[in-house]
DNA sequence: GCATCAGTATTACGGAGAAT
DNA sequence: ATTCTCCGTAATACTGATGC
């Protein structure tokens, strides 16, 4: 969804009196989302293409010449990419790139480098998530610095303990963050974070909230250590920890919040509603 | 035998539309 | 009006495989 497109939107959702999208991103994953195809149509979605699935099979040999077939075709392509001929020359073209970042008229958080050679990408080869041949240059993540207003742990269906901080409300790239995760008490204790710190936050690959640490400069005189949790904030039980390990555990078998968080688990599992678990499975979780 | 890589499980977030 | 659910995506911990 470029700027223009999304600004448009949220000129007329304000003069209907609606809520207005916070930014293109989301904007664009709801509008995916909408039953309604004519809704869809109106929102002017676009999209570049940078991948053509039949290359090898019409002689195509490296990717630069298929984006230029895929223009012959009529596809839009990104008019941006380039052929560096080496990774000094990738480096050189992020430099040049990043200024002109803001000047697109679309948002983007980085730049995905390719290898050239198509017929290199079967020895390459995947892993179970990604291709080998192509990797993401990130742009720095946005820093901003908020209030760390509590630290509290959670305990999910294994039973490990997650700590979570409750933040001053930010506006961090286009989301408003309240919390974000603290992962463990190692994490805390290392960063010697303290509740009332001022703490740098940045979302990670643009989606993920994560406290990177705190302003020293504004620590206050008054902030107490932070102490770990020792017992499970559901049911009270003593946490365990195995030496040379990180995590801490809940290791009561009948916590109330281990056996819902399972129950959760198994029905997203299985795509099935809360309400379709049998009493079996249930019985069977429980155990 | 150690170091690194790869894969999996777990936990986590906010915004969106859908459902209640 | 509120709650539910989906979506995309990252960090961490741990385990097993692979490489040197």
């Amino acid at each position: 969804m470029s700027l223009e497109e999304f600004n448009k939107i949220n000129d007329e959702r304000i003069k209907l009196g609606e809520p207005e999208f916070a930014n293109p991103r989301n904007a664009a994953a709801g509008t995916l989302r909408q039953l309604d195809s004519t809704i869809v149509a109106k929102r002017n979605l676009n999209a570049f293409l940078y991948y053509y699935v039949n290359a090898l099979g019409d002689e195509i040999q490296n990717q630069y010449d298929s984006l230029q077939r895929l223009e012959q075709l009529k596809f839009k392509t990104n008019p941006e990419y380039r052929y560096c001929s080496n990774i000094a020359a990738v480096w050189a073209y992020i430099q040049e790139y990043e200024p002109k970042r803001h000047q697109l008229g679309y948002e983007i958080d980085g730049i995905v480098i390719k290898v050239n050679n198509l017929s290199l990408y079967n020895r390459i080869g995947y892993t179970a998530k990604n291709p080998k041949w192509a990797i993401a240059y990130k742009f720095p993540a946005e820093v901003v610095v908020t209030k760390l207003l509590n630290i509290f742990p959670s305990v999910g269906r294994t039973g490990r303990i997650t700590y979570n901080a409750v933040l001053e409300p930010v506006r961090i790239a286009g989301t408003i963050v309240r919390a974000a995760t603290l992962h463990n008490a190692d994490f805390i204790t290392e960063r010697d974070i303290r509740i009332g710190d001022d703490v740098q936050v940045k979302k990670a690959g643009d989606i993920i909230p994560e406290v990177i640490n705190y302003v020293v400069e504004r620590r206050q005189q008054k902030a107490k250590k932070w102490q770990e949790a020792t017992h499970c904030p559901e049911c009270q039980s003593l946490l365990e920890r195995v030496t040379g390990e990180v995590d801490q555990y809940c290791i009561n078998s009948v916590c109330p919040k281990k056996i819902t968080r399972g129950l959760e688990h198994y029905c997203s599992r299985n795509a099935m509603n809360i309400e379709g678990v049998s009493e079996k499975n249930i019985e069977r979780l429980y155990k």
